[in-house]
DNA sequence: CGAGTGATTGACTTAGATCAATGACCGTGG
DNA sequence: CCACGGTCATTGATCTAAGTCAATCACTCG
């Protein structure tokens, strides 16, 4: 899941890599790069080591939708594994190390190792309700409500502190808001004491109803 | 994918049920009826053989948001096969016919069939290229570009034809627009002569750019 | 140190939400 | 069989929040 949860990539342990079935290779990317374009043939599958990773899709009129930011233990193009080709672009936005999967190689292990199988479908699956809440989320009207679901959604329990994935201008583009119009709703969030701006990070301040 | 575009039924015939793999109950549904409420434990996957059913979320202000309509041959539920509880509300619009899938014994399926493994990850991925052209169209600011982009996603290649799942109120909100502006938006269209309203369908004339 | 980009705030415009009203339709029960 | 209650479809008027254009300051990376 690419919703900037750590918690999510916790139990990577159940994926291929580190039971070493796969032959992956590593490789180093710098910012700027293009992973994978839209349209393009699809070969591979990866794996976020580290650094981010951000996705996005361009519709027929060039409009660019950000689907999202995959960090360390994300995996893209899950989708495109069944399908000949890309559905988004893939570019790096911090220096990444990446993990390459064969599409042929996972498919073949998948056919002889449930274990495996299983592991892959409760990544879809976690994608799908990742793209549920974004759904949800992108259909909430108030740039402020957009705001408080989005903390709310990715806030762990017991920190009330989230941290951003990269810039706020990034965040406003995974909002569907302007970058202008996020930072006024921060700014007055902030002051209304909803919220406390840090380094890099927002912090809930009790909810004040 | 719940995408009304009859074509993604097609290969249901790689699904589980026509191999009678499974033991699948069928069971009628009324309009109105629910077949499963957001935050319940999941036990089952249902398969719509016929009718409709709107599935949507509630966010913790209250506020609903459509994720679409099952029609028949999509399944519901997908993701819930690896969650203990559905996230979604799944509402019977139109008398249908379902069968209805237990988790345990789906998975036992998997475990020991790839085949059918590798069906339902087709399944997934499709769904999760499904949810991504929603999110993609969701950030489409303007009303017209937004339904320009549904038209264009659910018209098949040849028929330059949609059939409306529901009633136009409902198309609304899988657009994420409230009825007034969907209703004007479309009479606009038609108006330009972009597109010529049937009943129950919408056929797009060629785009005179 | 200078260029490029992010962060921030102001002023203005506009598209879509809201509120409101009316006619068409549909099933239902007396 | 028809009157009635409900919902859909449609259109008008108004309001507002977010988009757009624009300017400034801060920061970071060669």
């Amino acid at each position: 899941m690419m919703g900037h949860t750590g918690r999510i990539s916790m139990d990577s342990k159940n994926w291929l890599v580190t039971s070493g079935l796969c032959s992956a290779i590593e490789r180093k990317l710098v910012v700027g790069q293009t992973l994978f374009s839209q349209g393009q043939q699809s070969a591979c599958l990866f794996e976020v080591v580290s650094g981010r990773i951000r996705l996005a899709c361009v519709d027929s009129e060039g409009r660019e939708a950000v689907l999202g930011f995959a960090l360390e233990g994300d995996t893209i193009g899950e989708a495109s594994l069944f399908s000949p080709i890309y559905h988004c672009n893939a570019v790096v936005t911090a220096h990444a190390v990446i993990r390459i999967y064969q599409k042929s190689t996972l498919l073949a292990e998948f056919a002889r190792n449930p274990k495996a199988a299983q592991a892959f479908m409760v990544r879809l699956s976690r994608r799908i309700i990742d793209l549920r809440a974004r759904l949800e989320r992108q259909g909430i009207h108030s740039a402020r409500d957009r705001v408080r679901h989005y903390l709310a959604a990715n806030a762990s329990m017991h920190q009330r502190t989230v941290v951003l994935p990269g810039t706020v201008k990034d965040l406003a583009a995974e909002l569907g808001l302007t970058h202008e119009a996020l930072y006024r709703t921060l700014s007055d969030m902030e002051a209304d004491g909803e919220i406390a701006r840090l380094k890099g990070k927002i912090r809930l301040e009790g909810s004040p109803v």
